[in-house]
DNA sequence: TGCCAGGCTTCAC
DNA sequence: GTGAAGCATGGC
């Protein structure tokens, strides 16, 4: 019997400074999972790709040359030098320098801005497997059945889908209190009251301004959909993680004027570096202390 | 079982 | 303008 024909596409790559499993764990995207050992299984802009870490480096991206050059090269942003940025990282900033070694291979994703305008107003006051639970339902329960590999995923819900829910239905996704400010959005997208790919053409003030003005949609968040869904590197979103690190390291003051023009790529490197690495070490503090 | 989570709106003052 | 209270619910 023939495969079909995205069985058969696969193509190989050695892109530099990028590795998937941090990436997947670095709270920009909650649709990425390690699905088989060295396997991981994205759903986005409607499409399934599977992604398989060989011991040599090598990366076998499940879709053919021209799919990869259109999509997913872009999307993974691999045609951005990121050597270029841990260069600009001063020797001097210790803490900085080892997050940013730690964090080698994170690359700030091109994603949807409605999937992250969505997804990041899910994000407030949850843990990011909690985030995870709930997109995943929001999506089986709204989203378009995609059929791979003899498995069924769900793409992302259009802003329609979500407007004609209502706040009943968004409710049923374990998102609490959170349902009205997705289906304000869901209505506004969904009305054409707010134009996602306009204010893509925005400055950065500007842009956060619309976002902002937006219910349920603060300075954090606003800075987030900047950050994953416009690619605005010099947005620079603070959270409870970000907060602690800045506590602990910078004396509760970041100087993020040092590195104007990419402070969202470093903010990156500290979040993923306090929340994995230094985050385990709290955890184990508190064990021990029981 | 209780605490915490990629925060925001509302309401006193 | 500023600070505190209240908010739903899953994961550990």
């Amino acid at each position: 019997m023939l495969g079909t024909p995205e069985e058969s596409l696969m193509i190989t790559v050695h892109p530099l400074l990028f590795d998937i499993a941090k990436i997947a764990e670095s709270g920009q995207c909650f649709r990425l999972n390690e699905t088989a050992e060295n396997t991981w299984t994205l759903v986005a802009l409607g499409k399934v790709l599977r992604i398989v870490k060989r011991e040599n480096g090598d990366y076998d991206f499940s879709c053919g040359r021209s799919e990869f050059d259109a999509v997913w090269k872009h999307y993974f942003d691999l045609d951005t030098d990121y050597e270029n940025y841990y260069a600009k990282i001063p020797a001097s900033d210790r803490f900085l320098t080892k997050a940013a070694r730690y964090s080698s291979g994170i690359r700030i994703l091109n994603q949807d801005p409605w999937e992250m305008l969505i997804t990041f107003i899910i994000s407030q006051r949850k843990s990011i497997p909690a985030i995870r639970t709930s997109v995943e339902k929001l999506c089986e329960r709204y989203g378009n059945r995609i059929r791979y590999r003899k498995e069924i995923f769900y793409s992302f819900p259009s802003p329609e889908k979500l407007a004609r829910a209502g706040t009943d239905g968004i409710l049923a996704c374990s998102v609490g209190y959170r349902a009205p400010y997705l289906y304000h959005a869901s209505r506004a997208v969904f009305s054409g009251e707010l134009d996602l790919k306009r204010i893509g053409g925005l400055g950065d003030g500007e842009l956060k301004e619309v976002l902002l003005s937006l219910y349920g949609v603060g300075i954090k968040v606003a800075n987030c959909v900047m950050l994953f869904g416009y690619h605005r590197i010099n947005a620079f979103p603070v959270d409870v993680w970000m907060e602690r690190m800045i506590s602990e390291h910078y004396r509760g003051l970041f100087p993020a004027e040092k590195y104007e023009g990419f402070a969202g790529i470093v903010q990156q490197f500290i979040f993923f570096y306090g929340r994995t690495y230094a985050g385990t070490r709290k955890l184990d503090k508190r064990a021990a202390l029981r």
